[in-house]
DNA sequence: ACCATAACGGGACGGTGTTACGGAACCGGA
DNA sequence: TCCGGTTCCGTAACACCGTCCCGTTATGGT
């Protein structure tokens, strides 16, 4: 017996891109919590069962703009150029990291501190997001190889740096911590500070 | 006419403090997502206006549990003992904030990475969380009084170290990011590489 | 042209935080 | 002892949320 062909995707792209940008736009204007199915419709003019048509279901519209947000993490921290010198390489990574959660702060925190309550990324996503790090691990490595840093672990030296990198940024993003701190002062000499620790003596 | 004095209070302290017992519980079960009203009405054997009652509105109990949160944050970094060695010291409060933060996972993210969408804590809150890291900062200005540290301003080196601390324990608690990677391995190390970058040279 | 199936709109369901209202318990004063 | 004002909390409603069922439309291979 035939067994029909289902009929192709025909994914209305122009609907996809309009909501992910609505999506985004309202993300970045008013936070996480305005993000809601009902006024994405509305303001992409469509209806909210379009969102599960096209992505599945909130967590899954969320994971497109988790992604789109470490393609752009990935972008600016590729771009940064290198010195050769591995404190310095790791002060200029750090700072393209700040700039690029500043740059969309709301997207950070929900790239890294689960500001949408349902949402886990899927594993395509996650290994983009480990992806978007491969700069440091690189610049590690190589002062590693080059003898500028202690002969540790890779790992142990680039979880270093994004712990403090990422702890920084994300007090300074967060909006319950008094104004009156200023952790931007903080931030390039901690990194150098941490970076220097990992020298080798 | 006579107006009659208001009626003194009287608090039922015993279902407020079943009340936060079963928020906590619920929280440290289920997490942020799970802690709705209704289920804790249910939970406390009440009805949610109890909570109005009592606090005011879920953020407002919300605040008493981050309060509680502190007073616990406070007790453990209050309760580490001083070497006189600056260096020593920091990576000792450093490892009591990470036993702190891992004790109760879900209340730290409520605490510092807005876990609760709609809570922001009050000033009296805040300024319980800004006493809870005083320690850090008596160890980092004595470190540089008696020059083992860098003759820099101490907020500066304080953040720094409680971003790094802060950073690798949100993301050692960060679900959503892939469970092969092992922050608590970086911890100590991270802390002490910070701690010798800060060191007067 | 047919028609299975994808895409989408309307509306319903169960959940959320919040609030208006009403009854019960309380307590100072008569 | 009772009264009247006050506070507490339970019921029920409101507006909103994510999700899903169902009916309709649009599409494209046969």
């Amino acid at each position: 017996m035939v067994i029909d062909m289902p009929r192709p995707r025909t994914h209305d792209e122009a609907l996809r891109v309009r909501l992910l940008d609505r999506a985004s736009e309202l993300l970045a204007a008013e936070g996480a919590k305005a993000l809601s199915l009902r006024r994405l419709a509305a303001a992409a003019e469509t209806s909210t069962t379009a969102v599960y048509s096209l992505f599945g279901s909130k967590p899954d519209l969320v994971n497109a703009l988790y992604s789109e947000g470490f393609r752009h993490f990935d972008r600016r921290l590729r771009s940064v150029s290198r010195t050769g010198d591995a404190v310095e390489d790791v002060v200029r990574l750090g700072l393209a990291y700040r700039d690029s959660a500043l740059a969309d702060r709301r997207l950070y925190s929900v790239m890294f501190s689960n500001a949408v309550p349902g949402f886990e990324p899927n594993d395509e996503a996650s290994k983009l997001a480990m992806d978007a790090l491969r700069p440091l691990w690189d610049v590690v490595s190589d002062g590693i190889a080059t003898k500028a840093l202690a002969d540790v672990p890779v790992e142990v030296i680039a979880m270093s740096f994004w712990g403090c990198a990422h702890g920084l940024v994300s007090l300074e993003l967060n909006e319950t911590l008094p104004r009156e701190i200023n952790f931007c002062r903080a931030y390039e000499p901690a990194i150098r500070a941490n970076a220097n620790g990992w020298r080798r003596s």
